[in-house]
DNA sequence: TTATAATTTCAAAAACTAATGAAAGTTAAT
DNA sequence: ATTAACTTTCATTAGTTTTTGAAATTATAA
C-alpha cells in the first residue's frame, strides 16, 4: 500500500465509521478528505476527488458545517469558498455527541417522562413500570455525563480514560 | 395517556433508539415488547402484537438471541418456543457494545494499523500521518476501555458515572 | 412412521434513504 | 445594472435495507 492507496482507504474507512454513527457515508468521506488534506479545499476539488455531484457535495459540506465539523474560509483574491475540517479528535467527538444527544437522548428522556406520568403505571404493570424507571435512570445519568463532557476541555478524554482504566 | 398507549409509545420509542444504534427498528421493537411483558411470549404473539410477518418476526428474534438480548424458553406441555428479554439494562448495554465493538471498532483499528505501515507516511504527508496517529491512539484507548467495561459487573455504570462526574 | 405443528429460508416486493444534475438563486467585481 | 462565478434547491433516479409470504425444513407427538 502506498500513500495514495492509504488515503483512499482512510476516506473509505472513515465513511464506514461515520455511517455507523448516524453520519451519512458521503458526509464522513468529505470530512475525512478535509482531515487529511494539508490545505483547504473548494467544493469543486471535493467533487473531483470523491467523484460526487455538485448537489451532493454541497448538501454534505453544509451538514458538516452545521455540525461544527467543518469550517468555511476564503482565500485572498479567490471568490469561491474553501473548507477545512476540525482536526482535533476530542472536538470532533464532542461535536458528534452534541448532535446525537440532541437528536436521540433528549427526545427519549422526554418520552420516558411522559410515560412515567401515566396513572397507576406501577400498580397495573410491574414489569413495564420497572423497565421505564430503569431506562429513565440510566439515560438521565448519561445525559448529565455527556453535558459535563461537552463542557470539558479537549484533554478530557485522556484523563477520563485513565480514570476509568485505573 | 393510558397504560396501553404508554406501552405502544414505549415500543415505538425503543424502536427509534435502537435504529440509531445499529439495531433495526423491528428488532428493537421486539425487544421492547418482551422487556415490558410480564410473561414469555411466543413468535405468534409477537407477530400479532407488532403486526409483523412470520419471517420478519423470526429473523429479528433470531438476531436478538444472537446478540444475547433475548432468551429462548419452553413451557411445560407446549411445543412452541417462548421468548424473554434480558431486562438488566447494564447487561443490555454491554451486549450492544460487544456487537458494535466487533463490527466497528475492531475493523477500524485493523485498517488504521495497515495504513500506519505505509512507508514514509509521515515524511510525505504530515497532516495524514497526524490524523491517522490521533485516531489510532483514541480508538485503541476506547477499545481497551470497552474491554474493561464488558468484563465488569453490572454496577459498573453507576460507579463509573460517579467517578466521571465527581 | 406419519401427520402436523412450528420454525427457517429466501426470492420478490415495498419502503426508505441518498445522489444526481439541471434550474433557480446569490453574490461580487466591473 | 450587468454579468459571470459560485452556491443552493429539489424533483427525479438510483441504491440500499427491510418486510413479506409461501415453500422448504425440522421437530414432536401419536
Amino acid at each position: 500500500m502506498n500513500l495514495q492507496e492509504g488515503k483512499e482507504k482512510f476516506i473509505s474507512t472513515w465513511g464506514t465509521v461515520g455511517s455507523n454513527w448516524g453520519i451519512n457515508r458521503t458526509m464522513a468521506q468529505v470530512h475525512a478528505l478535509l482531515l487529511i488534506s494539508n490545505d483547504p479545499l473548494s467544493a469543486e476539488e471535493i467533487m473531483e476527488e470523491l467523484q460526487i455531484s455538485r448537489g451532493n457535495a454541497n448538501m454534505n459540506i453544509r451538514a458538516l458545517i452545521d455540525w461544527g465539523l467543518v469550517y468555511k474560509g476564503h482565500k485572498p483574491g479567490e471568490r469561491k469558498e474553501f473548507f477545512t475540517a476540525e482536526k482535533d479528535m476530542g472536538e470532533v467527538i464532542k461535536k458528534v455527541i452534541v448532535q446525537r444527544k440532541k437528536k436521540e437522548l433528549e427526545p427519549m428522556i422526554k418520552t420516558l417522562d411522559e410515560i412515567s406520568a401515566v396513572e397507576g403505571l406501577c400498580k397495573d404493570s410491574e414489569a413495564f413500570c420497572k423497565v421505564v424507571h430503569d431506562i429513565k435512570l440510566f439515560s438521565t445519568k448519561a445525559d448529565k455525563t455527556l453535558d459535563q463532557l461537552i463542557r470539558s476541555d479537549s484533554n478530557w478524554f485522556l484523563s477520563t480514560f485513565l480514570k476509568m482504566i485505573k
